[in-house]
DNA sequence: CTCGCATACGAACGATCGTTCACCACCGAA
DNA sequence: TTCGGTGGTGAACGATCGTTCGTATGCGAG
């Protein structure tokens, strides 16, 4: 298993039951949502003392925060990697940043789903950052659509909202998704990236 | 306004506060979510007393219950009215399922927002009925992509995953709608219907 | 007129919530 | 050897939670 594709969302970081502090939040968040699931909740799931949990975090909503950043993190750098190895054509970038997408959700469901779910009870700063930084991954995906109206390659009519309908069906594939499910990894990325390239009215192979 | 648009998904029943309650209920949950939300702020929208909201509901999951069952009645009525009207070919009868879908989602959008959010704190039987509810919807579109794919309508090789894929791309938009957007409620509609039969690879004038 | 039911209310119950506190064990540096 | 910081604990705080109770008012049926 490689650095891409870890069992947990935050390996050990090298501070007394911080990762398991941070994981066991994301499973708490991820079973019975923000307000639903307790400090004593998550203290259970690390396997420490409810007092404990305030050595690391400062509050409950900041313990969300510190969730979600390193789960979009995750996922940006995901996407940065795969564009960074696809070619210069749209519509192959398209799919590769399709495929990183899915295996992220595949990787890393819990995180996906309190991600889309819990983001709505951050507030200020928090909240602010979190949605910069999903801004900033649907302006790669608005970029690529852009690209490829530009050459011909996408004939789309709505770039922009095309490219939002493209994002926001992918992230709900973390809504349904189940490993023991009829699709593989592959068939399921490749799958999800075929429904993108139509929505965007490339042309395909029929 | 006729009876398919009304302000509030509940009109009155003619028990006391029993519509108000109901409206409120709905307000608060999208507001703060089902456990973000308590029972005082839900008598405090509906302007009446904590007690009184025990008059008409036995417990809070059962208020969430009865808002969610009314709304799916009212998003299947809809559908149903809007499949009767239309002609018979696939790709038509897709695209009124399609505009009748957005225009609940633009009349009702926190009823979709807390439908699609807020299911999951359902347990029992009551979650039981909705999940089969919003089964029955599915196959609704399953049905026509059915019938498109054996006509030759439709090119997806997979018809019954684009089925699910449209609609949660369709219930996603209640997540990002705002009324004072660009689009109008038709042209939200049409785009919708568009990317509908794209990603179900129905040849389009182009 | 009066009885019974529907509708409404304020007050209170025990439980659970997020958070804080005082305190303890360990350990590397001075 | 002392000491400050790090990681840990159980007990407790005040607030808020869902729910219940006792009671009051108004009104249609008998």
């Amino acid at each position: 298993m490689n650095a891409r594709s870890p069992a947990t969302l935050v390996a050990d970081t090298g501070r007394g039951n911080e990762a398991a502090i941070l994981n066991a939040a994301l499973d708490a968040f991820g079973a019975q949502g923000f307000h639903g699931a307790s400090m004593r909740d998550v203290a259970k799931r690390a396997g420490t003392s409810l007092s404990n949990l305030y050595n690391y975090v400062p509050s409950k909503s900041r313990l969300l925060a510190e969730v979600l950043r390193r789960a979009n993190d995750e996922l940006a750098a995901r996407l940065r990697a795969a564009l960074a190895d696809a070619g210069d054509d749209a519509a192959s970038r398209l799919r590769e940043a399709v495929r990183a997408y899915v295996r992220f959700i595949v990787d890393h469901q819990v995180a996906m789903v309190v991600s889309t779910n819990e983001v709505r009870y951050l507030t200020g700063a928090d909240r602010a950052a979190l949605v910069a930084e999903r801004d900033a991954t649907q302006a790669v995906f608005e970029d690529i659509v852009a690209q490829g109206v530009a050459d011909g390659t996408f004939a789309t009519p709505y770039p922009d909202d095309a490219a939002r309908a493209v994002l926001t069906a992918l992230s709900a594939v973390a809504g349904w998704y189940r490993a023991d499910g009829r699709l593989s990894r592959g068939q399921l990325a490749e799958q999800q990236a075929r429904y993108a390239l139509a929505l965007l009215e490339a042309p395909l192979a029929r």
